[in-house]
DNA sequence: CGTTGAAATTGACACTGTGTAAAGTTGACA
DNA sequence: TGTCAACTTTACACAGTGTCAATTTCAACG
């Protein structure tokens, strides 16, 4: 319409899908998208080839909007392995509410979209990554408990911070997401930490 | 067929939709179940409803031919607050690998099926009580950490013990159901129990 | 026997949501 | 004035669920 058009038709269809999966428990069709962002349905395989594309381009935006990597970075210069620990729960745990509208409908597609379902793993594995960085200052420390392989540690780990317990802890039980946070902390080091 | 047809095509529905979804990455859809249990598409229609509702009795099929109460009752036999916890983990954790399939197709509904979703939630809530009564039993033994309010703990145990937490660890991250089991006895004592 | 009734079959169809295809509109800009 | 890109409208193919109606099969009953 305008000359220059604002933002960006592409960028508009990505913050609109980003809000309605925020805002909502509906289920978001391309149709709902398109009419949210003001145009037609057909418009938006202008823009991207399928549903899942679109949600995975979706991802990568608030990705990028948020800074993920930044903020996971600062986790990394922590001093110690418990302080690493703390810095990480906080960072990706404040991260999981602006993912956690994408998160449900990447996984409900999980079944019967392929390339769905490996976008989200991806993204996923890049949280593990962290993880295992965690557990590896943590054991370069000396505080890692005995019983506990660096793997395994890192699987205990990356699990206690999935989205899915974070939705159950908040969304479902209710939690503040400062509650989250501080029984998050206080659980992983529980779980990982030796009691010396 | 025969006389007393061996046995109710009912049965056989379930057992059949059972095994599909147990083994199986793959979809799933009525015209699969109708297939392997050789009958028409339409003659699932005739025993249930809508897909929800056979999903919903295979996992009341698949509770019963397991014998679920009896197995959680057990734990509710024993005497102090952490042996309880302990064989609440055992008995559920050891009954997951066999909902697991029927936990994947359910929850892939949500979205879309209410009443899949609100049969499955129904499902966890059983599970909850469980969780209630063992905070319960390990708060009346003074065991339970002064930080955690019975309903926060009853929340966390009942995350921890999650079937999602249990398909990363053991089909993500390849853990033995030993391996689940044992660590997730730990991981919950660790979490719950004052160190005293 | 012959009939009845339940279980199942066959085939057709409506509906929803995704994705494809083609022809037409609009407006900026060179 | 003409062109190009973005967008629109309309139409349709496809998969999977669920509905409907007419028909077949067969065991059981009198």
């Amino acid at each position: 319409m305008m000359s220059s058009d604002q933002i960006d038709t592409k960028t508009r269809i990505l913050d609109t899908t980003w809000n309605l999966l925020e805002s909502g428990d509906k289920a978001v069709r391309m149709s709902d998208i398109a009419k949210a962002v003001g145009i037609s349905r057909q418009a938006l395989y202008l823009h991207f080839p399928n549903r899942a594309e679109l949600l995975v381009a979706t991802t990568r935006h608030i990705d990028a909007v948020k800074n993920v990597d930044a903020r996971l970075a600062q986790s990394r210069s922590a001093a110690s392995g418990i302080e690493r620990l703390h810095a990480f729960v906080q960072a990706w745990g404040g991260y999981i509410p602006d993912i956690h509208g994408i998160s449900v409908a990447l996984r409900a597609m999980r079944e019967s979209d392929k390339a769905a379902a490996m976008a989200w793993d991806d993204r996923m594995l890049a949280v593990r990554h962290g993880c295992e960085a965690v557990v590896r200052a943590i054991a370069a420390n000396g505080d890692l408990r005995s019983e506990l392989a660096e793997q395994t540690a890192t699987d205990l780990l990356w699990t206690l911070l999935s989205v899915e317990n974070w939705e159950r802890l908040v969304r479902d039980c209710g939690w503040s997401q400062a509650a989250y946070e501080q029984t998050m902390r206080e659980t992983t080091e529980a779980a990982l930490l030796a009691s010396h």
